[in-house]
DNA sequence: TCCCGCGGATGACAGATGTCATGGGTGTGG
DNA sequence: CCACACCCATGACATCTGTCATCCGCGGGA
């Protein structure tokens, strides 16, 4: 539905035509392909097991003359970071004004980039994420509120080693327990 | 943005004008009625004090003339629950297409009620909110992560008060820890 | 009147969690 | 070759958490 409005919303600007739109980040590249589309529009929370994040990489590497604007719920600096490094030329947040959305469309056609200068502070002055790749499955099979025998079970781990992992987890967050640390992770787009 | 978009979408049926807009829930009755409005569309998570079920309500007191609907991103059973009790004429979820939301105002216009059967059901065989104030009160309390004492500080409860509450919100969610507890409330509404 | 549910509290106990020291193996870069 | 980071594990320990029994006071129904 919000996908659907917002290219309503782009309809109506005389000089810019909806060519296509896809419900999972999977048909992302092949319906830009087919359509011949010179910009992206991309959410990052979808449907499928492609985030648009991922999508962003892909549309980069395979159609490199296609910009990429992503478009969140969540302004999380640490979104902000991976949509960049994705490639992505111009990063919105849902609750900025509807106008912001077709200006940025002109804007990355002409070759610029479109950031929210507080965004782009926050996520410089945040520092990268710190948690290993090991820490983060941890972290993340805990964030449902699993016991660590059900978490040790599901990554094959020893009960004592995830024990090991939150704390360090923990430690890094600067939170007091793992679900303190998950809402960090959360919130800095780590997970 | 959304907003925004959704109204644009609306605006292109040819029987539905859009006559006012606004961020808050709080601003929603006074501008109804300022714009003569026949139906109030409402999203249940909103910025300010107010959340979309309580402006429902509101809009249900003090202009009974006006049907309401809302949408919402997250199709929770307790949600529907809620948006009944509020008083709605219609509950539709975002990912929904875009189609039934032009739907919905028309068929609440002709005093239809607009429900999901799915959600319906569920609605219906997920049983009321067990939980009794205080118990919901401390669940969300234990939300991001605080410790007991901090909950119990918060809340001018003593610690093992904060453990007791917990401890019976847990039964009654079926859960084994306060972090499922949390989770299972959340998804049903409960919070 | 009596019972029951709710709010609030205490104490005791078992189990889960967080920390630390310490060990091993692997791979990568200087 | 060595240092270093990461991965995985164990054991010990302190603390936090979840459960249970038990108590008090209050108010609403039967």
């Amino acid at each position: 539905m919000v996908r659907e409005a917002l290219a309503a919303l782009l309809g109506l600007e005389g000089d810019i035509e909806v060519v296509a739109q896809v419900a999972r980040g999977e048909d992302v590249v092949g319906a830009a392909r087919d359509a011949g589309a010179q910009v992206a529009l991309l959410d990052i929370e979808m449907p499928g097991a492609m985030t648009g994040l991922d999508a962003a990489a892909a549309v980069r590497a395979e159609l490199p003359q296609v910009r990429v604007v992503i478009v969140t719920t969540f302004g999380r600096p640490g979104y902000l970071r991976r949509a960049m490094e994705a490639g992505a030329d111009a990063f919105l947040v849902k609750d900025a004004p509807a106008g912001q959305l077709a200006e940025a469309v002109r804007r990355v056609l002409r070759g610029e980039k479109v950031i929210d200068p507080v965004l782009a502070a926050a996520a410089l002055s945040e520092g990268a994420d710190p948690l290993t790749p090991r820490e983060r499955d941890v972290l993340r099979a805990a964030a449902d509120g699993s016991l660590n025998a059900d978490i040790a079970r599901r990554l094959h781990l020893s009960e004592g080693t995830v024990r090991n992992y939150l704390s360090t987890a923990i430690q890094k967050t600067a939170a007091r327990n793992r679900a303190e640390a998950v809402r960090i992770a959360l919130e800095r787009g780590w997970l």
